[in-house]
DNA sequence: CGATTGACGTACG
DNA sequence: TCGTACGCCAATC
């Protein structure tokens, strides 16, 4: 995608952010970027995170009650909640145990 | 070109 | 507390 479009673009950004051992939601994001009504555009911009040169994270970001929801999208479908348990973070059932725990808020974390 | 569909989330009864 | 509606908007049918 080498058109910049900003929205999606700074969703990547955003997601490039949240720090290993750490998830976000589409939600914590959109809101973020002033549009906390279209968090399903992130998760729509999230779609094309695959093909950025650039890393993104996508198994950091998880809907708001920490199901891994976009885990059919990775090549393994096992990817997502591998990555996850490697950087420390339990999943059962497609779910993150403790979610709250090791939620990372951008409107917090990246306050000013 | 209208209808449907989402890696979502909130509002409302 | 729980199910349904709906906003959002690009992509696809």
């Amino acid at each position: 995608m080498d058109r910049h479009d900003d929205f999606f673009v700074m969703v990547y950004e955003v997601v490039r952010l949240v720090p290993r051992g750490r998830v976000t939601t589409y939600g914590a994001i959109a809101k973020y970027l002033g549009a906390s009504r279209s968090s399903r555009m992130v998760g729509w911009a999230m779609n094309g995170a695959h093909f950025q040169d650039n890393p993104v994270p996508a198994h950091r970001v998880v809907n708001r009650l920490g199901y891994l929801s976009g885990k059919h999208h990775f090549r393994d479908e096992m990817m997502m909640q591998n990555l996850l348990e490697v950087e420390g973070i339990m999943v059962e059932n497609d779910q993150i145990i403790d979610f709250k725990n090791y939620f990372w808020d951008p409107t917090i974390e990246l306050a000013f």
